[in-house]
RNA sequence: GCCCCCGUGGCGCAAUUAGGACAGCGCACCUGGCUUCGAACCAGGGGGUUGCAGGUUCGAGUCCUGCCGGGGGUACCA
């Protein structure tokens, strides 16, 4: 398998070595280097394409003028193929320039690796595991859980690139209290469906069309056999009916997005064997002095905590044994079954901000197992905010009046969708404005950048009806028109995009980077006549081709990787 | 009260390996560009003391403190 190269991380060595360098032949007093090289991407065309500003830092260990360390570091630097310019800049950066030869050359090799450019080898293999959306089985998925899955989704397809083993999971909360709301709710509504009599006892129900809609299929398909059933059998039964029916649903419409989970894990099997990992992470907390017994409830006690967390309720509160262990129990469980049992290197959990609250105790639950907490990440995502134009539409599952995914995949289709929910950081609350998503304008930019994609493929279908060979692959040494370079230089920087976006866990940068691609893409297109009519240019065009079916290809990765179709026509 | 997130041109957001050189982009507004490859595009223009006040630093949108404003959390709910 083939890695690309980073090249800030290939320039920060050079750097290194120029430093080495620089001290062995004394143009620079002997200092420790430091193990971190600074080298950012430049910001202004005169500052070439990369510069590093580590003389700054070292002014002060070699007691000298910034600008006179860069100058001494210069010559020091060793020369490489692909750079053509080093330079020392006031106050004292470093600067360096692509030779332009070099990225020409570049195109074909990006286009002779296709959707493997941007592949890096940072992960190791290491083993990861991102699970996301996880909304409770009790009802179709909402808006706010687009945004968890379109995160999480991405985040694992930007690790998977950057080389880690990524599986994606789904916790399925199926256990206590919520999926017996759930049995009961439809319960209720078959029986009223059918005229019958409700039983003597009154609970919460959750209200919403999705739930008579179940109710009424279980009419259908059943009649009237569970109205004479023991309740509390038919609402076992219905529950567990019930949660594989929207599971069903839940999963139909994630893979509409395009979203595929390798496991789905469920709560209910923590509470299940004998001993259960519930009993065993019980015992566990107890005998190592985690768990004090009061008011009747369990609860989890730690030192990094400010108060304490009840594990299992008190059964004065509820009754039912089987809704008394918290989500807080089955978090220990979980913990212990992804970092010990299944033995990932790391867990990610993608969480609404809601719960940022939960973050310290499940950081504390996995030191009290003796997990290593830097090896459980939670991403917490801002909520969502919907709006139609500028009327707010407020959402809960509890009142029953949300706006479904489904809906909403209905109206404007997925990829809108997920380019939008990921232009913004994790950090931010996001505006999702219904009416906006829907309008196809150029206030829409998910089509900026997939038009991008298919207006290469017109060119390259236009050049095919012309009879050019699609697959010769022309000189780049012919790539020089400064359209041209910008143009490669944009789709060499997609392995540095990975990477910061794999190790800051921050997919939406692929947004940005799709738009700036895009963009080069049109101004190219705009200044160099691809397909020339001129028999004197044809040279020229097979290689203006091939720059063209490369950026293709890493268009197309980077919709990929964001999870969008990349059209060949709109 | 305490905890978390955010405050960047009229609006919506970026800003890179967590401090680097002149803060970018889209929308909206004004102007120009299709008799050869897709105008869902391109080019140009106006518009900013990065909420406020301090601090650290050679250097701050980025870090620290305080304040102001918006959102979320603070249950034996999930």
């Amino acid at each position: 398998m083939t890695y690309t190269k980073i090249m800030r991380r290939e320039i920060a060595d050079l750097v290194r070595e120029g430093l080495q360098a620089a001290q062995a032949a004394g143009a620079l007093d002997v200092f420790d280097i430091p193990k971190e090289i600074p080298v950012t991407p430049s910001r202004h065309e005169a500052h070439g394409d990369y510069g590093s500003p580590v003389c700054m830092g070292l002014a002060r260990v070699l007691h000298r003028a910034p600008i006179q360390i860069a100058e001494a570091l210069a010559p020091h630097i060793p020369a490489v193929e692909y750079i053509s310019g080093i330079e020392a800049a006031p106050p004292g950066f470093i600067n360096f320039t692509l030779d332009e030869g070099w990225l020409a050359q570049q195109a074909p090799v990006i286009l002779e690796m296709g959707e493997a450019w941007g592949n890096l080898d940072v992960g190791a293999g290491e083993r990861v595991q991102v699970e996301f959306v996880s909304a409770n089985p009790t009802g179709p998925l909402t808006i706010g859980s687009a945004r968890n899955a379109v995160l999480g989704d991405a985040m694992a397809a930007v690790l998977a690139a950057a080389g880690y083993a990524v599986e994606r999971e789904y916790y399925v909360n199926d256990h206590g209290s919520k999926a017996r709301k759930l049995g009961y709710s439809i319960y209720m509504r078959y029986l009223s469906l059918l005229d019958a009599p409700p039983p003597s006892f009154e609970e919460e129900k959750y209200p919403g069309e999705y739930v008579t809609a179940m109710a009424q299929e279980l009419v259908d398909a059943s009649g009237r056999r569970f109205v004479e059933m023991d309740p509390e059998q038919a609402i076992r039964e219905f529950s567990a009916w019930g949660i594989e029916r929207v599971l069903a649903g839940v999963e139909k419409d994630l893979a509409r997005m395009r979203i595929h989970f390798d496991t789905w894990r469920h709560e209910r099997d923590f509470y299940q064997g004998d001993p259960s990992l519930y009993e065993q992470m019980m015992a566990r907390l107890r005998e190592d002095g985690y768990i004090v017994d009061k008011e009747g409830a369990v609860w989890f006690s730690h030192p990094d905590l400010d108060q304490d967390a009840v594990l299992v309720r008190s059964a004065e509160v509820i009754p039912n044994p089987e809704d008394r262990p918290t989500y807080l129990m089955s978090d220990v469980c979980y913990l212990w079954d992804k970092l010990v049992v299944r033995d990932f290197d790391s867990a990610i959990y993608i969480w609404g901000a809601d719960h940022h609250g939960d973050v310290p105790r499940v950081k504390a639950a996995a030191k009290a197992l003796g997990i290593d907490p830097a090896r459980v990440e939670l991403i917490l995502y801002q909520l969502v905010t919907l709006r139609r134009g500028d009327q707010e539409v407020r959402m809960s599952k509890s009142s029953g009046e949300f706006v479904t995914l489904r809906e909403l995949i209905d109206e404007v289709g997925p990829d809108p969708i997920r380019f939008m929910m990921l232009t913004r950081t994790a950090d931010v609350t996001l505006d999702f404005d219904l009416d906006l998503a829907v309008e196809e304008s150029d206030r829409n930019p998910v089509y900026y950048v997939q038009y991008a994609h298919t207006r290469i493929a017109g060119v390259l279908r236009h050049a095919a009806e012309r009879g050019w060979d699609p697959d010769v692959i022309g000189d780049p040494a012919l790539l020089t028109h400064p359209s041209e370079l910008d143009l490669i230089r944009k789709m060499l920087a997609l392995p540095e995009i990975i990477d910061v976006a794999a190790e800051h866990r921050a997919p939406h940068h692929l947004t940005a980077y799709a738009r700036e691609l895009a963009a080069l893409f049109h101004i190219f297109y705009h200044n160099c006549r691809i397909v020339s009519s001129d028999p004197a240019d044809a040279d020229l065009s097979h290689a203006r081709l091939m720059l063209a079916r490369a950026a293709k290809t890493v268009l197309a990765r980077v919709l990929h990787l964001m999870g969008m179709d990349a059209p060949e026509t709109m």
